[in-house]
Formats: structure tokens, sequence, C-alpha cells
RNA sequence: GGGCGAGUAGCUCAGUUGGUUAGAGCAGAGCGCUCAUAACGCUUUGGUCGCAGGUUCGAGUCCUGCCUCGCCUACCA
């Protein structure tokens, strides 16, 4: 049997992450693995914290603590907001992780004895307040072609020309402010990617089904004019795995570390080697999924991300397993995703614009926003978040066709038949039509979410839901009841298989409120999706308990909306 | 500047290799139902498919040019 890899990229350790954050890689890799283990494939869903880099230190610094205790924090806030939103992760690590680091600097040594590394003498700017080098970013000045002054180190915002920290006209740190900045002459290590174009391209030829968003990304870094550039994998920062080559310290990079981008990929196959020493398990169990000929050969691997992540994941990465020359598991697909923006304008963390994590679960509960983020994720361009399609969005599918079917039918049931499910079981036309009829928007849904689909996926599931609504209005139990009540038990046994089956195929989209449904009625927990509902839809049996549930769904008020839009413009906060 | 993507009903989007009357959801209109969270079902009004040419028996779908919008462009992760 075919075994799933699944990864989601991992969120940088600087604070809660928003709902663009979210959809752009947990959400969406959840519902893919949570499908692919009902289909009944085995599955490896990992993901991590990204908590080296120049921010991180920074965000320490600011909080007056050490960067260790800073990552310990986070680490733990955002694993707990994951689990909050039902994200299920087989494990979710750390890029910090001792395994990380033994990993990290195993591939350096493989890249060098291979000839991939080689070590580059260049000019960085340091900045003698702050005591540290600046990355481009963290240096402003005035833009030496349109006279901006707050024009970045790496590119003026205002006329977009791109620019050396050394171009701007009195540069300063945007840290501490400080004008006393000095050119160094510093020795990174570099990952000579270069070397290996021929075979990259090669290697992307080959993945046809990619979207058309990846593989022209991957395409353009292969393709510019001074062709694949190296990349610089060391930095001068003390917070990162220490840059060692056979398990000593390179000589020459004592105050240096690998550079984030080296190790955060790395740290996939670290967390997994995380996992698999946590539950005390023996290495064949990670490096199954991970080493071809050590049972990686049966593994498909599926990786999820925001389009700002793919050059990393069709290029860096992908070279820095080349390159090691080992038998590393390569990525079979890559599924990347556009922007989510808010009410039109972008999600921003530094002007605490848009919905943050933490504070959507404290609005509504997760399966909210999963279904909303799900049904619109950005797949083919970028999405635009608003509080009236999210209200519209919610209020319709989720409590109307959804909610509201299993209030008729349960409340029905109960009014009229008692506590317990009626017995009249023979199935007539109307029923077996819909069974087709559902077996067909199932098929779908299936095939769907195996191309991972995931719009396209949310309208099959809701049509499945739109069948029983359908169903119920044809077969109409209500005024039958008199003359016929037999078939008007009949219906309803039938009815109240359909929310089984809405229990089941919702639970990758909706889980917690599947949950629910599924403890409310009693419904026993299926491992393994059937491959067809004829006889599924039939298996609620005699004396079955039935009771009517709580509201599933409250609607959002126009009240609510109009306050939370106001709320989370970011204009006063 | 270069690259990529998008422009289809009031709104959000689907439209496989070009083939007969261009689809869905929401919103609007009408009818029906009354079990249900005033929920549900049925019917229905909206489109010279960004613009201009071209290829073809035939183009939303292919080619050329143009317009508008968005994204990316390597030390932000």
């Amino acid at each position: 049997m075919e075994r799933i890899l699944i990864t989601s990229a991992l969120p940088y350790i600087n604070g809660v992450k928003h709902l663009g954050n979210l959809i752009g890689s947990q959400l969406p890799s959840d519902v893919y693995a949570r499908f692919m283990r009902s289909l009944g494939f085995e599955v490896m869903f990992i993901c991590a914290t990204d908590e080296h880099g120049t921010p991180a230190e920074l965000a320490a610094i600011s909080k007056n603590i050490p960067v260790k205790d800073y990552c310990e924090e986070m680490w733990s806030l955002q694993k707990k907001i994951a689990d909050d939103f039902h994200i299920s992760f087989n494990y979710f690590g750390r890029s910090s992780s001792q395994q990380n680091h033994q990993l990290t600097q195993h591939f350096a040594t493989k890249l060098w004895e291979n000839s991939f590394i080689e070590e580059v003498e260049e000019k960085q700017v340091y900045s003698l307040a702050d005591n540290r080098f600046l990355p481009d970013r963290y240096i402003t000045g005035t833009c030496p072609a349109c006279g901006y002054e707050k024009a970045r180190g790496d590119q003026c915002e205002l006329c977009t020309k791109q620019l050396e920290p050394t171009d701007l006209i009195n540069p300063k740190s945007t840290i501490s402010g400080s004008q006393s900045l000095e050119i160094r002459t510093t020795k990174n290590l570099f990952l000579k990617q270069s070397l290996l174009k021929e075979k990259l391209e090669k290697w992307i030829e080959t993945k046809e089904g990619w979207p058309v968003l990846t593989k022209s990304i991957a395409k353009k870094w292969l393709n510019t004019k001074e062709g694949l550039k190296d990349r610089g994998i060391t930095r001068d920062l003390s917070w990162g795995i220490p840059v060692k080559k056979y398990e000593n310290i390179w000589p020459g990079f004592e105050d240096k570390v690998f550079y984030v981008w080296f190790d955060a990929p790395i740290a996939y196959i670290a967390t997994t080697k995380e996992w698999s020493d946590k539950n005390k398990l023996p290495d064949m169990s990670w490096k199954r999924w991970w080493l071809i000929d050590e049972g990686a050969e049966n593994v498909s691997y599926v990786q999820f991300m925001a389009k700002d992540n793919i050059p990393f994941h069709t290029i860096s990465f992908p070279a820095t397993i080349f390159g090691s020359g080992e038998n590393w598991k390569q990525v079979d697909f890559i599924k990347g995703f556009n922007w989510l923006l808010y009410e039109g304008g972008k999600f921003s963390t530094s002007e605490q614009r848009g919905i943050f994590m933490d504070q959507a679960l404290d609005l509504y509960p997760a399966d909210y926003w999963r279904w909303w983020l799900l049904a619109n994720a950005p797949e083919s361009s970028d999405t635009d978040f608003t509080w009236e399609s999210f209200q519209s969005t919610i209020n319709k599918d989720l409590a109307d066709v959804l909610g509201n079917f299993i209030s008729r039918v349960a409340n029905f049931s109960v009014s009229k038949f008692g506590n317990v499910i009626p017995e009249t079981q023979i199935y007539g036309q109307l029923e077996k039509e819909t069974i087709k009829k559902l077996d067909y928007h199932y098929k779908c849904l299936k095939d769907l979410m195996q191309n991972i689909e995931i719009r396209k996926s949310c309208n099959a599931l809701r049509s499945i839901w739109v069948t029983g609504n359908e169903y119920l209005q044809k077969a109409a139990p209500w005024s039958i009841l008199k003359e016929n009540p037999e078939k008007s038990k009949m219906i309803i046994r039938f009815s109240l298989n359909l929310i089984n089956l809405y229990s089941l195929v919702s639970e990758p989209f909706i889980p917690f409120t599947c949950g629910k449904i599924r403890d409310h009625f009693q419904f026993s927990k299926v491992t393994k999706w059937p491959e067809s509902l004829d006889s599924f839809l039939n298996t609620l049996g005699d004396g079955h308990k039935i009771f009517v549930p709580d509201i599933l769904f409250h609607k959002i008020t126009d009240e609510e909306r109009i306050r939370y839009q106001q709320t989370f413009s970011g204009m006063d906060l």
C-alpha cells in the first residue's frame, strides 16, 4: 500500500500567525491528511516552527528574554493554536531540535564532500551599535534613484528599484536607528546550486501535474539572465545551528550559524526523526518515510505552502538533497497557494491588520473559519476575505443547508416516533435514486480531494448536503404521516442515515462539528470510507437512540458582522 | 524593465484536448411546503465570455497586438 508523506510549510516562530498563513499551508494540508487517512492510506503529517534568524533574535531582545526561551514559549503557543484549529499533525516539532542540528550538519558535510559547497568572502553591513551584521532589509536610508527617505537596503518601496545596502544615502539601522555602520568582510558558505541547474530542470520537467504557479516560479529561478545563482547558507548570527563539518566546528565559522533557509526544509526530515525519538521508536520508523530503499520508495510526498515559499522547495531544498548524493526522498507534488487578502488589502502583522488565529477562535468556532477558508482557498489567484462573504457563507452553507437539515430530521423523528430510530427499512425508488445521486457526488469529492482541488471539493461536499434537503422535500414525510405512517418512518430512517453520512464525509473539513454529531447520535467511528454508499446508508440499527441535538451552527448576525468589520479594520488599534 | 497569472451573469467563481441553446453558489423575482436555525424545495430574470484583429466549417477555449488588475523578481521569513 502506498503511503502518504505530507509536510506543511514551517510557520516562522515570530508570533501568532494570521488566517492567511493558516490557509496557505496548515489548513489545506490538514484536510488532505485527514482525507487520505479516511481512504485507508498510512499518513505521516509533519510540521514544525521555523525558529532561527534575525527576526526571532530581535523579538526576544525586545521582550528582554533569551531567544531560546522566547522560541520555547512561541512554539507552545503555536502548537496550542494549531490544536485548537484541529490540525491533525502526526507531529509538530521545532527546527531548533537536536535532530535538526545533526541532520543539517550532516547535509552540509555531504555537500562539502561532493564539492557543492564553497567558502565565499563577501562584504556585509555591520552595525556597531547593534553589535551585529544587518540583513539588507534592516537597513534604511535615502533612495539614490527617487530620494525616498525610507528606502530599504534590498529595495526601495516607493520606486521599486532594487538596491544594495551600500547604494543608500545616509544609511541607518532599523533596529537601533544608529548610523554607525561599516562594511566588513565576512566569509560564508555558499551552496553551489548552479552546478545542479540541469538536474533540477530535468527533474521539474517530469512533474507534469504540478500547478502552474509552482512550475512557473521554479522555472523563473532557473532561467534568469545570470542563470541559477548560488546561495549563501550561513550567517553571522548566534542563534541557529552551528556550522560544523564531521561534527567539528567548521574552521573559520566559529561565530556563524546556518541560514534558516538551509536548515528549515531539512527540519521536515529532522522532525520526523524527532517524532520517532520522542516515541522511542526504532530509526526505521522515520527512515521508511524518507530514505529510498528503506521504505520511502512506496511513499508519495506532498508539500503545502504559500507562493513565497515555492523557490526554496523547488530549487534550494531539492538541490540540497541531490547534492548530498544520498537516497533522500524528493517531493512528488507541491501544492502552492496565493495570498489571502483582508477586505481588499494585505494582512499585516506589523499594522495588526486582519485576523490572527488566536483572535479568530475567540470569535467563532474553528469550523466556521475552516469552512470559509477552504471553500475560498486562494488556489488560482489571491482571494479577498470580507466579513460579508464570511457571514453569508457560514449562514448559508453551515447553518441553513447542513445544520438545519440535521435539526429538521432529528426534530421530526423524535416528535413523531420517539427516541428511537424508526424500524421500517425497505427503501423505495426515491431513496434508490437519492443514493445514486449521492454516490455520484461522493465519487467527485474523492476524485477532487485526491487531486487536492480544495475549493471544488467543498462544492462537491456541499452538493452532498443539498441532496438531503432535496430528498426530504420530495419525500415529505410530514404530509404522508397520517395515511402511511410506515413510509414516513422509512423516510426518516433514511434521513437519519444521511446524517451519519454527513458526519463521515464532512470530517476532513469540519472535524470538530462532525465529532459532535457523531457523539450526539452515537454513530460508530468509521476508520475507512466505504467504496459506495449503498449499504452504508443502512447502517443505523434497530433500537438506535435518537435525541434532538443543540443548534450546531449559530448564525452570524448583521450586528456582529458590522462590529467585527470595525474592530478589525486595523486603523483604530 | 523582465516573468507569471487573472479579466465570463449585480457579487464570488467553474468552464477538460476548440463543437451544437455558456454553467454553479450567493443576491433579485415568482410559486410551493410547513418537519426545521423565517430554515427547505421548485421555477425564473441577468452575460456581443476585457478590447481589436487573425486561424477555422466552427473560438470563452488557439495565434497576434493592446488595455486593466494582481503577484513574483533571489539577504523578509
